[in-house]
RNA sequence: GGAUGCUUAGCUCAGUUGGUUAGAGCACUUGCCUUACAAGCAAGGGGUCAUAGGUUCGAGUCCUAUAGCGUCCACCA
C-alpha cells in the first residue's frame, strides 16, 4: 500500500539502481524492430544544465514509449572530448595550481586532461541516472576512445587521397590566446566601439594623397596594395600609380577591385593579404605578396619595424601617434563595429594566414541538398521548418578548416620530412619523419557519432541493427554546428542519412525569457530542481510546456503545480489501491454505466495519445492526460464509482483504467509510476517498463452510457450552480420533469446525484413546496426547498430565455443561409441543426414556466 | 542585407487540414476540513486573438502590408 503522503525523494530513491540492475535498458532483443538513438555527447567540461535535462528527457520519453510498444531499443550514451573548450579548462585548472601546459609537456598535459576526462564523466553519469534515463550504458563510448580515433584517422587518411582533405595557407580566425586556429562557428561577434583611423597614402611621385580609412592601423605593415573600385570615378584613373606606404616608405600598386565600395568610407580600401579573408582574395587576383605582421601571440614580428614584440594594441596606440606627428593621421572617426572573439577564451580573434588542414565543402555540402530533395531518403525535421537552416548553411558554406592546434584531440595522421608529406594510418617507413603536431576539431569526430559509435568502418552487427538511426534529439542552436557535419559525413561514407528523424526543440530560457548564461548567473540547477520536486515533475514540465521547436521559460511555479499533479495521481491511485485490496482477478460482467464511461474516455484518449505519441507532440499528450486523470478520473469517475465501490467490475474497471494511465505516464514520470505499479493487486508484468503501452479497443466504446453519463455531469454541473447563486444548502429536493425518452438518466443515477448534489431525495412530486425550475435541453429539473423567491426565480428564467433567444437567431440565420448550408461539410451544418433544436426545446419549456 | 520565430485572459503558454459563443496552468472572487488528496473540493469572473486591408458562406487559423519583441546567418576595409 501505497504511503499517506506523496515525497518524492522517497519514491525516487534506489530506483535508478533497481533499473540497472535488472538490465532494463539493455538493447538486444533481436525478435523485435529495431530502434535507436544516440545521445547528444555532452562535453566532459562540466555538469549538465537544465537545457541537457531537456534534451535528454525527450529521447527517454521516446525510448520508453518504443520499448513498452514493443521495438528493441537501444539508446547510446557517451560524451564528447570537447576539444578546444576542455583543453581551456584544463590549462585553467593547471595554471590555478602554478603549472605551465608546455611545462607539462604533451603526454603530460594529456595524462591531466585525461584525469578531468574521467571527473566529469562520473558527474554527467550520475546525473543522467538522477533524471532516470533509460541509456544502455553496456555501448556507451567517448568521441576520443579507440574504437573513434581508428574511425577518424580512416576517414582522414580517405579523404586526403580523395583530395576531399588538404592542406593550405588562408587566412583563419586566430586564437592569440590559445594560440590555434578556430573555424567560423567557434567566433563570436560582438559589436564594440572602436575606430576609423583616416590616413595619408601619398600617391608616388606627387603632393596629392589617398585618404585610406581603417579599424585596424597595425596591419598597415602587411599593406602590399590598396584598392579602389573600378567604376568609381574619382579614383579609378589612379588604378595602375603606386602610393607610398607611410611610415614603411615603401610603393605599393593602386588596384582596381570590385571589393571597394565607394559607397563605404572613403572608397579607398587598403589591402593587407595576410590578415584580413577578403583582402586574402583581392591579393589572390592581382598577385600580391602576403606579409605577415604578427607573431602567433598577436606580438608584432620583424615586419612591423620599430614596433616588433609589441603588442597589437599598443601597437595600434603608438603607431597612431607616430602618424599624429607626422602629419599623416587625417582625423579618428569613433564608430561600432562588430568584431570576432573565440568562444572560448573570448580573446578578439585575429585574421591570420596560416598553414592549416580544410575539408573542401562544396561536394560534401551538395550531397546533402540533394539528399534533402529526395522524400524518402531525407532527415525529416520535425518541426519542418528547420529544414531552411540546414538548407541555408549547406548552401553556402566555406571549405572547413579543421586542424586546431591543441593537444587535447585527434591529432593529424600526417608526417613531414623537409618537404615531403604522408598521411596514412602509421607512421612511414624511415628515419626524420615527424607527426603533425595539431589535433582535429571537436566536430569532426563527432559528425561520425551516429555510425562510429555502433562500430563503422566495420561492418558490425550492431551498425547493420541499429544505423541509421531512427530520431536524434537536438536544439535548433547546433543545426548547422553538428547535424549538417553529421549529414555530410554520413551520406559520404555510409550512403545513407544519419537518422530518419530530426527532433528539434528550443532553448530553455529564465522566467524573463532572457537565455542562461554564466554571466548573468541566472542558471538554474537541474539536480536542485529534482531535489525540491522531483524528477518526475521537472521531466514532465520540461516536455509538456511548449510546441515543438519553441524556446521553454523556466518558471518554478509551473513545476510546483506539476507536483501538485503528480501527488494528486498519488492519491487518485491510493484511493483505487484501497477499494481493491482483495480484488485477484479482472471481472467486467457486472459494469455500471459509469464504469462504462470511463472505460469508453479511457479508450479516446489512448487513441489520441498514440497518435500525438508518434508526432512527438508531447505537449498534446501531456494536455490530454492531464485533463483525463484529473477531470474525468478523478472528479468524476471516483466520485460517481463512491456507490458502487463493492461491486467487482466497478473495481476491475478502476484497476484497468489506472493501470493504462500509468503506462501512459510512465514515459514522462517513469519513477511515481513504476512505483505506483509495483503496488497494484493484478498486474501483468514484474515492471512497468517491460509492460504493454495501451492499445485503442474498438470493442471498449459505450456510446450510449458515455452520452448518459455526459448528461449526468451537465446535470450536476448545472445544479450545483444553480445551488451556489440562490444560495441553496441543504434540505431540498428534486423533481425529474425530463421529457419521457430521458427520465432514465436521473432515474438510473439516482445514488449519485444525492450523493453529489447533497439532496435529500428524488421525489416524483412536490405539490406544495415552492420550487425552482432548472431547464435542460432533455426537459426541466424542479428544485424544491425552502425559503423561496419568486423574484429569483423569474430572473433566473428571464436571463436564460433571453440568451436562448439570442442564440437561436443567430443559429437560426446562419442555417438560412443557403451559401452555408451548401458549402459547409455536412457534419457541421447536422450538429448546428441539433443545436438548434435543443435550443429550442429548452426555450418552449421556459416559455411554458413563465406563463 | 538575408532568413526565421513570436505578439491570444493579470502572468506563462496551447490552439491539429479555416467550421461559427477561443482553452489550460498559475493568479483572482465566492462557498466548502465531503472518510484519496485543503499541495484539496465545488461554483464563478476575466480575452474586440498586435494593427490595417484582402480571400471566404465562415478567419486566432490562409494571403498582403505595417508595427513591436527575439533569434540565426552574412557584411562591417
Amino acid at each position: 500500500m501505497l504511503d499517506k503522503k506523496y515525497d518524492h525523494k522517497e519514491v525516487e530513491q534506489g530506483k535508478y539502481e533497481k533499473w540497472l540492475k535488472h538490465n532494463y535498458f539493455k538493447a538486444g532483443d533481436l525478435t523485435k524492430e529495431a530502434f535507436s538513438i544516440v545521445i547528444p555527447p555532452p562535453n566532459v567540461t562540466g555538469k549538465l544544465h537544465l537545457g541537457h535535462a531537456w534534451d535528454t528527457t525527450l529521447q527517454d520519453i521516446i525510448i520508453r514509449y518504443k520499448k513498452m510498444d514493443g521495438f528493441d531499443c537501444l539508446w547510446l550514451p557517451g560524451m564528447d572530448h570537447a576539444a578546444i573548450a576542455t583543453e581551456v579548462k584544463v590549462v585553467d585548472r593547471l595554471k590555478k595550481d602554478g603549472i605551465n601546459k608546455r611545462d607539462l609537456g604533451r603526454d603530460g598535459f594529456l595524462e591531466k586532461a585525461w584525469q578531468w576526462k574521467e571527473e566529469y564523466a562520473k558527474t554527467i553519469r550520475s546525473q543522467w541516472g538522477k533524471l532516470g534515463l533509460a541509456l544502455d550504458y553496456s555501448k556507451e563510448r567517448f568521441t576520443l576512445d579507440k574504437g573513434l580515433n581508428e574511425a577518424v584517422t580512416k576517414v582522414f587518411v580517405d579523404y586526403y587521397n580523395e583530395g576531399i582533405i588538404y592542406r593550405g595557407e588562408r587566412i583563419i580566425n586566430w586564437d592569440p590566446v590559445q594560440k590555434t586556429a578556430l573555424s567560423n562557428e567557434e567566433v563570436i561577434y560582438k559589436d564594440i566601439p572602436g575606430a576609423f583611423y583616416h590616413i595619408k597614402y601619398f600617391i608616388e611621385g606627387t603632393n596629392d594623397y589617398l585618404d585610406v580609412a581603417t579599424t585596424r592601423p597595425e596591419t598597415l605593415f602587411g599593406d602590399t596594395a590598396v584598392a579602389v573600385n573600378p567604376d568609381d570615378d574619382r579614383y579609378n584613373k589612379l588604378i595602375g600609380k603606386n602610393v607610398v606606404l607611410p611610415i614603411v616608405n615603401k610603393l605599393i600598386p593602386i588596384v582596381g577591385d570590385v571589393h571597394a565600395d565607394p559607397a563605404f568610407g572613403t572608397g579607398v580600401v587598403k589591402i593587407t593579404p595576410a590578415h584580413d579573408p577578403n583582402d586574402f582574395e583581392v591579393g589572390n587576383r592581382h598577385n600580391l605578396e602576403r606579409v605577415i605582421v604578427m607573431n602567433p601571440d598577436a606580438t608584432m614580428n620583424t615586419n612591423a619595424g620599430k614596433y616588433k614584440g609589441m603588442d597589437r594594441f599598443d601597437c595600434r596606440k603608438a603607431l597612431v601617434n607616430d602618424l599624429k606627428d607626422l602629419d599623416l593621421l587625417i582625423k579618428i572617426e569613433p564608430m561600432t563595429h562588430s568584431v570576432g572573439h573565440s568562444e572560448r577564451t573570448n580573446v578578439m580573434v585575429e585574421p591570420y594566414l596560416s598553414k592549416q588542414w580544410f575539408v573542401k565543402m562544396d561536394e560534401l555540402a551538395k550531397r546533402v541538398l540533394d539528399n534533402q530533395k529526395n522524400k524518402d531518403t531525407k532527415i525529416n525535421f520535425i518541426p519542418q521548418r528547420f529544414e531552411k537552416i540546414l538548407e541555408n548553411w549547406m548552401s553556402d558554406c566555406h571549405d572547413w578548416c579543421i586542424s586546431r592546434q591543441l593537444w587535447w584531440g585527434h591529432r593529424i595522421p600526417a608526417w613531414y620530412k623537409q618537404d615531403k608529406i604522408y598521411v596514412g594510418l602509421e607512421k612511414p617507413e624511415g628515419d626524420g619523419w615527424y607527426q603533425d603536431e595539431d589535433v582535429l576539431d571537436t566536430w569532426f569526430s563527432s559528425a561520425l557519432w551516429p555510425f562510429s559509435t555502433l562500430g563503422w568502418p566495420n561492418n558490425t552487427p550492431d551498425l547493420k541493427r541499429y544505423f541509421p538511426n531512427s530520431v536524434l534529439v537536438t536544439g535548433y542552436d547546433i543545426i548547422f554546428f553538428w547535424v549538417a557535419r553529421m549529414a555530410f559525413q554520413s551520406l559520404k561514407l555510409t550512403g545513407k542519412a544519419p537518422f530518419k528523424d530530426l527532433l528539434v526543440h528550443g532553448l530553455i530560457r529564465d522566467k524573463q525569457g532572457r537565455k542562461m548564461s554564466k554571466s548573468l548567473g541566472n542558471g538554474v540547477d537541474p539536480m536542485d530542481v529534482i531535489d525540491n520536486y522531483g524528477a518526475d515533475s521537472l521531466r514532465w514540465f520540461l516536455t509538456t510546456n511548449s510546441a515543438p521547436g519553441q524556446d521553454l521559460r523556466y518558471d518554478e511555479d509551473k513545476v510546483k503545480s506539476t507536483w501538485n499533479f503528480v501527488n494528486k495521481i498519488w492519491n487518485a491511485s491510493r484511493y483505487v489501491l484501497m477499494n481493491t485490496e482483495n480484488l485477484n482477478e479482472i471481472n467486467l460482467n457486472s459494469l455500471t454505466n459509469s464504469d462504462k464511461w470511463i472505460l469508453t474516455k479511457l479508450n479516446k484518449v489512448i487513441k489520441q495519445v498514440r497518435k500525438n505519441m508518434e508526432k512527438y507532440d508531447f505537449n498534446v499528450v501531456g494536455k490530454e492526460l492531464y485533463k483525463f486523470i484529473w477531470e474525468d478520473f478523478c472528479d468524476s469517475y471516483i466520485e460517481y464509482s463512491k456507490v458502487s465501490t463493492n461491486n467487482v467490475s466497478t473495481k476491475s474497471t478502476m484497476i484497468l483504467v489506472l493501470t493504462d494511465i500509468l503506462k501512459m505516464l510512465h514515459p514522462f514520470m517513469p519513477y511515481v509510476t513504476d512505483e505506483i505499479y509495483d503496488s497494484l493487486p493484478i498486474k501483468t508484468h514484474e515492471n512497468i517498463i517491460l509492460s504493454n503501452y495501451p492499445v485503442y479497443n474498438d470493442q471498449r466504446n459505450f456510446e450510449k452510457e458515455e452520452k448518459e453519463i455526459d448528461a449526468l455531469t451537465e446535470i450536476i454541473t448545472t445544479l450545483r450552480n444553480y445551488k451556489a447563486e440562490n444560495n441553496i444548502h441543504k434540505g431540498f429536493g428534486i423533481i425529474n420533469n425530463f421529457f419521457y425518452e430521458n427520465k432514465y438518466i436521473i432515474e438510473n443515477n439516482k445514488a449519485v446525484l444525492t450523493k453529489l448534489l447533497k439532496c435529500d431525495i428524488i421525489l416524483s412530486s412536490f405539490e406544495k413546496a415552492r420550487n425552482l425550475d432548472v431547464v435542460f435541453s432533455y426537459g426541466t429539473i424542479t428544485l424544491c426547498y425552502e425559503g423561496d423567491n419568486q423574484e429569483e426565480k423569474l430572473k433566473n428564467l428571464e436571463k436564460e430565455k433571453l440568451s436562448l433567444e439570442a442564440s437561436i437567431e443567430r443559429r437560426k440565420k446562419l442555417l438560412s443561409n443557403e451559401k452555408y448550408v451548401t458549402n459547409a461539410p455536412k457534419k457541421i451544418v447536422d450538429e448546428e441543426k441539433e443545436k438548434l433544436l435543443d435550443e429550442e426545446n429548452k426555450l418552449k419549456a421556459i416559455l411554458e414556466k413563465l406563463k
